[in-house]
DNA sequence: GTAAAACTGAAAATGATTATCAATTACAGT
DNA sequence: ACTGTAATTGATAATCATTTTCAGTTTTAC
C-alpha cells in the first residue's frame, strides 16, 4: 500500500527528531489541498487567511523541510520565485511553461529521458537529477 | 562570411544608438577572451585586475546588452548567479553540470530536441526557448 | 513536573541584482 | 573647435527573495 505524504513525512520529521507542532500541520494540509507549483509567497498569503500569525519564516523552514522529506520538489522557472510542487514518490515529470499567462504542464517523455541517460553515459557523467522546461506559448494563448 | 561577436555588437550598438565607450570595449574584450560560463561576479573581477575603476553596475549592464545583442545567452544553473555564454548566431547546445566540481560540458542532441518539438505540439504549445540540464557527477570527479 | 531541545515569529541580515543620480563623456550639428 | 543634448558611468541606495538571529514558547522524554 502506499503511503500518504502526510504519513511519510511524520515518518521522516520522527525520524529526524523533529516535533510536531500544528504549524507545521496547518502548512502541510494548506500544500496538500493547493494546486501544484505554488511559491513560497503565495502559499504564505494562501495560509495566513486562515491561520494568521504564521510567520512567513516559518513557511520559507517547512517547505524546505517537505521538499527534504520527499513530498514536495522545489523548481524554478525563472521568475526569481522558488516553486513547490507535490511529488508522488518514484514519479517524475517535466514542464512546458506559458510566457505569457504563465500556464503550467506537465509531460513526461520516456524517449527523451533515454535519450538524457545516453548522452550522460556518452559523456561520463553520473546523472542525479534533470531539468527540462519547454518555454513558450500555450494553446489557450495562441488562439 | 561570418561577422565577428565584435562587429554583431557594434551594429547592435548603432542601430540603437548606443555610445561606443572604453569602458564597454574593455568588457568587451575580456568576455570574448574568457573562458564560457562565467558569472557577473567572476567577469567583473578579472575586469579589474586590468582596469580598476570600471565599476559593477557597468558590467552588469554590459553583459545585458551583451545577450540583448545577440552574441551571448543568460544562463542559470541553479547556485544563485546568473552566467553569460558566447552565443553562436543559430547554434544551440544544452549542457551537463557536475555537482561535484562544477565542471560543465555542452552536448548538441537532434533527436531530443525534435521530440521536444513533439511533446509540445502534441499540446498545442508553441515553443520559444527551452532549458535541458543535466546534474550529475563527472567522469573525473567519478574515478 | 522538569529540563533540554526544538520551534516560532519578528526583525535584522544577506546576497544578487537594479535603480537613482550627479558628474562625465560621446557625438551630431554648427 | 564649440555647443547642446542625450547617453554613460561609478558610487550608492534600494529591491526582492530568502536566511539568520534571537528571545520567548512549546514539545517531549524522563
Ligand atoms: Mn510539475
Ligand atoms: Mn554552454
Ligand atoms: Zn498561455
Ligand atoms: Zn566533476
Amino acid at each position: 500500500m502506499k503511503l500518504s505524504k502526510k504519513q511519510i513525512f511524520q515518518d521522516f520529521a520522527s525520524s529526524k527528531g523533529l516535533k510536531s507542532t500544528k504549524q507545521r500541520d496547518t502548512i502541510l494540509d494548506c500544500f496538500l489541498s493547493c494546486d501544484q507549483h505554488l511559491s513560497t509567497e503565495e502559499l504564505y498569503l494562501k495560509i495566513k487567511k486562515n491561520s494568521p500569525g504564521i510567520g512567513f519564516a516559518t513557511v520559507y523552514r517547512t517547505l524546505k523541510l517537505f521538499a527534504e522529506s520527499g513530498i514536495a520538489r522545489e523548481i524554478q522557472f525563472g521568475d526569481g520565485q522558488t516553486r513547490y510542487e507535490h511529488l508522488q514518490a518514484g514519479e517524475h515529470h517535466d514542464h512546458l511553461v506559458c510566457k505569457r499567462c504563465g500556464a503550467i504542464v506537465e509531460f513526461e517523455n520516456e524517449t527523451i529521458e533515454k535519450l538524457q541517460s545516453e548522452v550522460a553515459r556518452d559523456h561520463g557523467f553520473t546523472i542525479i537529477n534533470h531539468k527540462l522546461e519547454l518555454y513558450g506559448i500555450c494553446k489557450n494563448c495562441n488562439s
